[in-house]
DNA sequence: ATATGCACCTGTGTGC
DNA sequence: TGCACACAGGTGCATA
């Protein structure tokens, strides 16, 4: 579910709320998430405070008090949200952090996409292979004529490859190539000079500008106090194949790519 | 090495 | 109303 803006989004709006809180009790309802949460995954967390909140990529670390992290990915469906202790589990809330001052941090995740674990930073492995931040990277005309270099793929491939950049999904890769001007299916390493120019700055902006705007909210995307995002309502053309493009009124198209829907303006973007 | 297809899950919406 | 099917914000592994 979750892209960059949505997870940035969580983290903002959970960082000073459970600032140093102290995480007094573990309790894992069910362990098959994506993989297995540990057998010492309780152990690992009782008693810790919550020392800082970072993002890499779609990825969430949670910094504890004794240099171990809790890193989370919260997959298709996972959401994060902080609760009054003692408010009833519902049927997909897997793990609950009983924090002190009365509440929970609870994790819930239907389709169990997820991730969690505990460990030193060096030893999850997961983030050996995140690429760089979009938003945190200065990324220059030259950085992007290596990353394109001999890369045959469709750009919005390139640009969802999490090991280049990390935290762009479905959503925002077709965002920012309908801002950009650039068709879906065109080659990455294809694309000119100025297209590059191009999507760089759309990249940035269609970032930044969901991130303002708390991320974009499908169906049930909420940030930990139960917010929703609003960025939804200025999506060009994700999920909107056949309404008409809001520059020249061309119906949005949807194709597949990779096996992901994929939309753009057929006139906008060549 | 690089690119695609499918599997992993549950929930929701659509059409018959 | 019920049923079958397609599809959903992601990732990782097997296969060409």
């Amino acid at each position: 579910m979750p892209e960059l803006p949505e997870v940035e989004t969580i983290r903002r709006s959970l960082w000073p709320r459970i600032a140093g809180a102290r995480i007094q009790r573990v309790i894992v309802r069910e362990r098959r998430l994506r993989r297995p949460i540990a057998a010492d995954f309780e152990a690992r967390l009782k008693g810790r405070r919550i020392a800082g909140i970072e993002r890499r990529g779609k990825y969430l670390l949670f910094q504890l008090d004794d240099r171990h992290v809790l890193l989370v990915h919260l997959g298709m469906s996972g959401h994060l949200a902080l609760k009054p202790a003692g408010v009833r589990d519902g049927p997909h809330e897997h793990v609950r952090l009983t924090l002190d001052r009365h509440r929970a941090l609870v994790f819930h995740d239907p389709r169990r996409f997820g991730l969690m674990r505990v460990g030193r930073i060096d030893e999850l492995i997961e983030l050996h292979s995140v690429g760089r931040d979009p938003l945190a990277e200065c990324w220059t005309p030259d950085t992007w004529r290596v990353l394109v270099h001999q890369r045959r793929l469709p750009i919005k491939n390139l640009l969802m490859d999490q090991r280049v950049f990390a935290g762009i999904g479905n959503i925002y890769a077709n965002e920012m190539l309908y801002a950009a001007g650039i068709r879906p299916r065109r080659r990455a390493s294809g694309l000119r000079q100025p297209e590059l120019v191009r999507l760089a700055g759309a990249m940035r902006h269609v970032l930044e500008k969901a991130v303002r705007l708390g991320g974009s909210s499908i169906s049930d995307y909420r940030d930990a106090d139960g917010k929703p995002g609003f960025f939804q309502i200025h999506h060009a053309v994700y999920d909107r194949a056949g309404e008409p493009c809001r520059r020249c009124g061309t119906p949005i198209r949807r194709i597949l790519l990779s096996g992901r829907s994929t939309f753009y303006c057929p006139r906008c973007q060549r």
